[in-house]
DNA sequence: GTCTATATACCGATAGAC
DNA sequence: GTCTATCGGTATATAGAC
């Protein structure tokens, strides 16, 4: 009962997802409008029918790709049930978001490196979305026994900051690899699980 | 013995200092080279006859920026002897970063959101060096027992992805502790500390 | 709803006087 | 070495015909 005629499937859908991958790739300020409607196939003109301007276009990107994560998390979640699963199973749906919304981590790498500057609260309360989610997780482990008390925002941090790192540098990691001799191949999973390896026993030996 | 006469407190050191600046807030696209050399209190076209065009000056910041770490961290590990306290010095030289090269944080965040696709094989061996730092510190600890073996380029990369993410997301996570009354503030100390503790110890209660 | 054509502004880079 | 003036290209955004 939205668009009253019309098939094409959904203009302003393919917008988003063109949009999504420029400004994933180079970033708001480099996004040539032009490109995006072009990507979409789209001509110009539609795009600022269907969407609105270019500082528009990108809010309703963030808000999709943003919005995207909790319900992953919380569906994934269910099959898990000690805190270690459950630890696991936020990493190892970080790691998942380059499959399913690509656009994801390098959208909010640069999100962070400009500090939010441009963000809305609107904004920040969906990442505190996030946050709220990976901290049940956590207090539910404290509260079981099995995890040491942290302080929860840092620990969220250090975590998906981890993943996302893991996951954006994957093509630098692999020249660096090259350069001194010790290249292996990594599957997201295998980064998921590195991080909970890492995090959940620490690297000091026992 | 460089240049002849014309004191000048450098003028090149003052334009790549105002362009590490403009590159970390908006980042190379956003950056306007107008800006860079008012900030920099030098006419526009002296700043193309000192330093080149826009992108030789963006390769000069970035040069100057990554290789002012490895002699930071080979300076700190002079003090540090046991593998944890090596490690912890890293961190904490990591953490210091903001201090005495702000822009460190953010070139590097872009850099890796953008997979270092500009990136000349010239700038990976630089931040490979960094790497092999880390590594050493890593591989004592092995050899010492006090570390268990680890894949040393996911640790490298988890420990940095950690201490930057932690860094830049300062002004988010303030606002996302407001939203969620979880108020506490952290020094960059602090923030190497929970890193420290994480990755050394694990979540892991025994 | 769709597209062409264009207004308007901005930005990187240089020519050329001093 | 320094600066003004400007060229040429490109970007966002919209007007207006269909």
């Amino acid at each position: 009962m939205s668009r009253k005629s019309i098939p094409e499937p959904d203009a302003r859908a393919r917008i988003l997802a063109a949009a999504a991958e420029v400004f994933a790739s180079i970033g708001f300020a480099g996004a040539r409008v032009d490109e995006i409607a072009a990507r979409a196939g789209v001509n110009k003109a539609m795009l600022y029918y269907h969407v609105g301007d270019k500082d528009a276009l990108y809010a309703a990107v963030l808000t999709e790709t943003v919005d995207r994560v909790p319900p992953m998390l919380r569906k994934a979640l269910e099959n898990a049930h000690t805190p270690a699963e459950k630890l696991q199973c936020v990493l190892d749906t970080l790691a998942s978001l380059p499959e399913s919304n690509p656009q994801f981590v390098p959208i909010m790498l640069r999100e962070i490196a400009s500090g939010g500057a441009t963000l809305p609260d609107a904004m920040v309360a969906r990442m505190a979305g996030v946050f709220q989610i990976v901290a049940e997780v956590l207090d539910e482990g404290v509260k079981k026994k099995a995890f040491r008390r942290t302080d929860p925002l840092l620990t969220h941090v250090s975590l998906v900051g981890s993943m996302l790192f893991l996951v954006a540098s994957q093509p630098i990691r692999a020249r660096v690899a090259k350069l001194t001799g010790v290249n292996k191949e990594h599957t997201l999973k295998d980064l998921a699980r590195h991080t909970g390896n890492l995090v959940l026993y620490g690297l000091e030996k026992k």
